[in-house]
DNA sequence: GTCGATCATGGCCGCAGCCTATGCGATCCG
DNA sequence: CGGATCGCATAGGCTGCGGCCATGATCGAC
């Protein structure tokens, strides 16, 4: 049965048959002849066939809501035991927004140091991304903002608060300044992070509440090709304070912090709402409340 | 796995592994083998053996609640879709602690009215025995009070407030009187339900708070057998006004508000705190969130 | 020591589940 | 318009899991 709605979830993600059938494992006449009794057993249409995948239908959809948590538990279940025999091992895969990859460092170095057999694996994603990931179990858990958009059922510990400073190349007018306003910034010519960003959106908010309307002539998903194209001289960005002193290693860049406002924003730990934890989420919940306090 | 799960459950709960085989419709052999290889599996023991059942190794007591959570889940994915197909049927098995068992059809007529096909069975017990039986499956909901003593993680709907009564024979002195206060019941002869009883922990409690300690001759777990020797007229007793409304029908009870201080209690639905709810739970839910409203 | 209760073990069998091979409809392309 | 390709379903055969029965092993009671 589990094994079952392991391969319905596939199905799902895939979208087709055989690869869902490659990515379990099996041939695709063994999960296709799966799928037949998982709708056989349950007495609905789970799937709109016409020669190929025509995606689920609505019992469908609800029946993979409720496979991802039986899933879910029934992995916790073996991890668990697992980690009572050899103690915890696995690999725990984290999302993280960009903004926040600075400083992931700081709950991932105490958390290895705990939990030595344990191999983390970072994935750098938008907020909605990483939520959609702990929703598919495709992360364990996620850093991201808590406290601008809303997270659903999810599991919070706040981690920092982040604030934002003008990044420039050093030998720019404003490098110099102990401040600037948002309206200094937006006079600026900028590049920032893609729309898909949140980060960008909390931006673009502060921006407009200056006045102004952000028309950045470069966009990018990395903060690496921001900082590269800052280093040019002929853009600022706008970075939080983790990401600043990263990049004002180096000579080439400078920061200055933006006040009138200085606003900041809650960053945070999220994870599946979903009591007992497994064993590895149980562990990283602990280090984060640590963390915090 | 999901069928070994439920062997194990079974196994924990009669701590026998032929009654349990008989209780999930299996032979020993099949049971004892399904125990084994679940242990296997999880490469834990889980139950400790001697010739006999010696009860759940420390490993068993946490798989048994995972597994408790991961059968309930299991049985509500099936039943989510059976009532896709057929409406909603099948059995409510509600825990009513006895002294909100007058006022339990006030939920369960609107709720059988709207659901035609379901069926009730109401079970008078302990508020303990109730939260325990919603634990193990037992139960798929309890009627309890909501703000005295400590409820665990569950769902909590309020649904009216308790407050009490005097009940003496309808010819005793106090019978006449507009109300009473705690000291004068305290200085009846009373009939009171058992110690294992919250009900009668909270009117020990206002007992003691008007300075007095209950010592009632006459001890139940039934509001009947009270009301029966309430009827005498050689003892009083203290009962919820519903309870009351209820005995004062015939001509040979009586009631009387207690004031001074005049006290109530929350009495409300409590469930499995599992989303999404199984159909069932969730319809019965709906119904409480339109009564308490 | 004997007996009964309780759980484990071994042998046997049926069916579930997986595989390979193939069929069939839809789509694409020359 | 005909052939090639893709995508899923179906058929048939094999393997092993999971069920039953019969029996063995162990322990406590008397």
């Amino acid at each position: 049965m589990i094994d079952k709605l392991e391969m319905f979830i596939a199905l799902a993600k895939e979208r087709h048959f055989g690869r869902a059938a490659e990515a379990v494992g099996v041939t695709q006449p063994t999960l296709s002849s799966a799928i037949r009794q998982l709708e056989d057993t349950l007495g609905v249409q789970l799937v709109f066939r016409g020669s190929r995948f025509q995606g689920l239908t609505p019992e469908g959809e609800r029946v993979l809501d409720r496979a991802q948590r039986l899933v879910a538990d029934a992995r916790a279940l073996r991890e668990e035991m697992r980690a009572v025999r050899h103690g915890l091992v696995g690999t725990l895969r984290l999302g993280v927004i960009p903004t926040a990859l600075p400083r992931v460092a700081e709950l991932t170095v105490p958390f290895l140091a705990r939990n030595p057999d344990v191999r983390v694996t970072i994935l750098s994603r938008t907020s909605s991304a990483i939520l959609a990931g702990i929703g598919s179990l495709d992360l364990d858990a996620g850093i991201t903002y808590l406290d601008n958009e809303p997270l659903g059922r999810v599991t919070q510990v706040p981690l920092f608060r982040e604030s934002y400073r003008l990044l420039v190349a050093a030998g720019a007018p404003l490098a110099a300044r102990a401040s600037v306003s948002w309206a200094e910034v937006a006079a600026e010519p900028l590049c920032l992070l893609t729309g898909d960003m949140q980060n960008r959106r909390i931006v673009n908010e502060l921006l407009t509440a200056a006045g102004v309307v952000a028309a950045p002539q470069v966009e990018s998903n990395s903060t690496i090709a921001l900082a590269a194209h800052v280093a040019t001289g002929r853009w600022a960005s706008v970075v939080p304070e983790a990401l600043a002193a990263m990049f004002s290693r180096g000579a080439d860049l400078a920061s200055v912090p933006i006040s009138a406002p200085a606003v900041s924003h809650s960053v945070g730990l999220v994870a599946p709402l979903r009591e007992p934890y497994p064993p590895m989420l149980a562990a990283l919940l602990d280090e984060a409340q640590r963390l915090a306090s």
